[in-house]
DNA sequence: TTGAAAGCGCTAACAA
DNA sequence: TTGTTAGCGCTTTCAA
């Protein structure tokens, strides 16, 4: 492996000569510069980030701790993270936790180990002094739609969201629309359940229980959630669905059984992946600027990085719209 | 940032004592063991893999470059990647190249730079020499769906699986079977259309260049090419997509279209990601196990980077096989 | 306009 | 059974 020392040596120049033409941290002679790239260019030297890192401690390296980056909306947000990332010269660490505190903890200690710059966190509830260490070992961090104290964070309008989703629904004429939750009981993401009740009341709609089912988050879960609501003695004409995997699982059940959407059930999403588009039919969906969301994460990160931002944690909140495409209309 | 000195000092001892009992490399009584990892544990030190890799010459880091890991097919391919270099204590760095020439390489130079010890490459018709600074920098490297010349290669059985797929169209009595390539011409996976015609000349069918068109992998332009398709005056009664994004994509435009799959039209995609089993109908596909190829890739890459392989470059082919599911009937 | 040298935080050879 | 010390490959202060 070719070293500075070698650069240097090849140009006949100092060490320090050399750091300074590839930096440009001082001024260097226009004939010493020259020969120092073409020693560069002969030898062709890459300097060592990671003997850089040492001196400078900064890595320009994050992470991005997600539960699966399999699951299209968080693909979409790591794309929008690594675009940003890239364009401003930072490489990202992708890590599945797969919402085990396990394997969180594994990744924590691995990426402080690292030194990694910063960190967006996205997944579960973990308890506020697992991330402590972060804190002390200087990793910048900012969580995603969940707030930890002293931490940044970007969260969604997860209320709204659902209550602009089922009061859409009662608009149309629905009575009994149903619900998909998520698994976690104590989160953020939750509040769309909430605002979904929140509509019913509002439109004055008795909630039943058993129109409010829990899923988990994946398209299998859609489907067998669907199940369980048409086996009721009393089925919904409309299911919204907390993402939109479970509505295109939803969407897959239903197909099934021969009912037709939107004419027999209608289905309404969260999130607007761009699967969405492509359903059969298309899905109407409480669209989410995904790919900005992501890129405004990172943004946050790196500002805060590079401290441009005010010592005190800061908290964006992204709203989502309703877009109405083909999954929905008035009941039969 | 507490360092070795520290933790050194406050259990009273010398820092090779300290390295030795934190990786376990050489005997050091209980009794000094003790009185490390409690120091270890007061000062809430962890080790800077930064200083280590530079002595040790290794990162226990990797990288992955995919054109877009939102595409479902390189997201379970990482997936796959990330689990296992997970286990082996290995963290990955993703990278998106949207298959352009400049942005992989931008990505190369810094890859390099930061002193990876290894890299699943998974993209565009980069010429070879541009790889040639891996191999000096010795970035230990896999190819996926690609041959280099020195480099190993995890490859797929493109032209089987094109035989495959419209064999069994054929056999269902379809006599106008269309297909739907990817845009690059000169790549392996090419193949697939490769397979294809051959499949149509030993079924006797006549080909017909109308019938052979041409998507971009997404979503989007499946129904594009669908739609191209269909203006047809004699129109194809199945279609098979190179890829299962643009399968769903045709399938999005027949159900605009009204056209019932698979009774008016099938459809047969390529891959099997996770999404086929949920679209409405359920898609035949060409399984691939994407997530043991993916994991296949990244063993093959660590046993490279640890010396457990012959000093040859390897290549390993993946089959796929035909799944049946909804999308497919005899014509009408 | 350039060079010498200290130091970033570790590992490991050598010594005791 | 443990300690001393020379690097690993850079950046940056101080000096010239």
């Amino acid at each position: 492996m070719t070293t500075i020392y070698d650069v240097a040596q090849t140009a006949g120049v100092s060490i320090s000569t050399v750091s300074h033409v590839l930096n440009g941290t001082r001024f260097v002679s226009d004939e010493t510069k020259a020969r120092v790239l073409q020693a560069v260019d002969r030898l062709n030297y890459r300097p060592s980030s990671l003997a850089r890192a040492l001196v400078r401690q900064e890595t320009r390296t994050i992470a991005l701790i997600v539960p699966d980056n399999v699951n299209p909306f968080f693909a979409e947000l790591a794309r929008g993270i690594e675009d940003y990332g890239f364009q401003a010269g930072y490489n990202v660490i992708l890590c599945n936790s797969d919402r085990s505190l396990t394997k969180e903890q594994a990744y924590l200690d691995m990426l402080i180990s690292k030194r990694v710059d910063g960190l967006i966190y996205m997944t579960s509830d973990i308890h506020t002094e697992k991330l402590q260490p972060l804190l002390d070992h200087n990793v910048r961090t900012v969580a995603f739609d969940r707030e930890y104290e002293g931490f940044d964070a970007l969260l969604l309008d997860n209320f709204q969201g659902g209550y602009d989703a089922t009061h859409y629904l009662a608009e149309l004429g629905h009575r009994r629309v149903a619900c998909i939750g998520g698994p976690d009981a104590r989160t953020r993401s939750r509040d769309r359940v909430h605002g979904y009740q929140q509509a019913l009341l509002d439109a004055g709609l008795a909630p039943d229980a058993a129109l409010d089912v829990t899923g988990q988050w994946t398209y299998q879960s859609g489907r067998e959630a669907a199940s369980q609501l048409l086996q009721l003695s009393s089925p919904p004409t409309a299911i919204f669905a907390c993402n939109d995997a479970m509505a295109i699982g939803v969407i897959s059940f239903l197909h099934d059984r021969n009912l037709r959407v939107p004419e027999d059930v209608s289905v309404v999403g969260y999130d607007n992946i761009t699967l969405t588009a492509f359903s059969s039919p298309p899905l109407t969906t409480m669209a989410t600027p995904i790919l900005e969301t992501g890129q405004c994460i990172c943004e946050m990160l790196l500002d805060r990085i590079n401290g441009q931002l005010p010592p005190e944690p800061q908290r964006v909140t992204i709203r989502s719209e309703l877009l109405i495409r083909g999954s929905t209309a008035p009941p039969a």
